[in-house]
DNA sequence: CCATCATCTGAACATCTATTCATATGTTGA
DNA sequence: TCAACATATGAATAGATGTTCAGATGATGG
């Protein structure tokens, strides 16, 4: 059995960065919500779905479950997710529900994380 | 037993929508990437990691788990996977490794991520 | 009201993932 | 070369997560 590793007498490396970083972290709040955010992005399913209502606007469940090429079931259950986190919402027309994106904020991860995606390897 | 629903003579609610998401849509390379991204991005261990050294600019390993109050194995575990995917290099300077970003895309996320979880609600 | 359709939901399953322990690697100074 | 240290890694574990099925809900037109 192993104690944490601990030195009392030379705690850091770097005392001032450790605690520069301690600082200017994240709270509590902050940090589940944001690693809620991309934990959201991180599906290719949930991914799909929103670049699909990014590109075209809104879209109802079954043509959004065409689009991306999953089951509707999949795709709801999808959305319920991207629903309660207040990334899409949905708007009823009679039998069919319409969804779209709601945020600007996660409009633009989509934007800037493609472009990402695109220069891949020109950065390193 | 049910079989796939897909009624032939009424494919889709709006067939141009679902064409031009399709049309539209990132293809395998990039969704995966894209997907691998925000799934790295969706650990709170590797969020503080980034952030810390987002603020700092470099770090060892052992002040790395100091700032986000985690073990060592556990940092150097979450280290690997950014590492592997390019958003953090190592840098040996004697027994230590300080580490940081690599990747100007990453920061561009965080950064923007941040200010979502700041004005989270805002927007809706 | 009834049949049909679109969407939603709970439960179950298999898969994946993060953390931890124990140990390995590699570096330094004596 | 050895002891001490920093970091890395493989394996095991518990817990989370995505998909699917079966059935529920809600809406429409006859």
């Amino acid at each position: 059995m192993k104690v944490r590793t601990l030195r009392v007498d030379a705690p850091y490396v770097q005392p001032e960065r450790v605690d520069l970083a301690r600082e200017r972290a994240p709270g509590p709040d902050e940090l589940i919500s944001l690693a809620q955010l991309f934990r959201l992005l991180g599906d290719p399913t949930r991914v799909r779905l929103l670049y699909a209502l990014l590109e075209v606007g809104e879209m109802c469940v079954s043509d959004l479950a065409a689009a991306v090429d999953a089951q509707e079931s999949t795709v709801s259950q999808a959305l319920r997710l991207l629903r309660a986190s207040g990334a899409v919402v949905g708007r009823r027309e009679g039998r069919l529900v319409y969804y779209r994106l709601t945020d600007a904020h996660v409009r633009m991860l989509l934007d800037l994380s493609r472009e990402h995606a695109r220069h891949e390897d020109s950065t390193r």
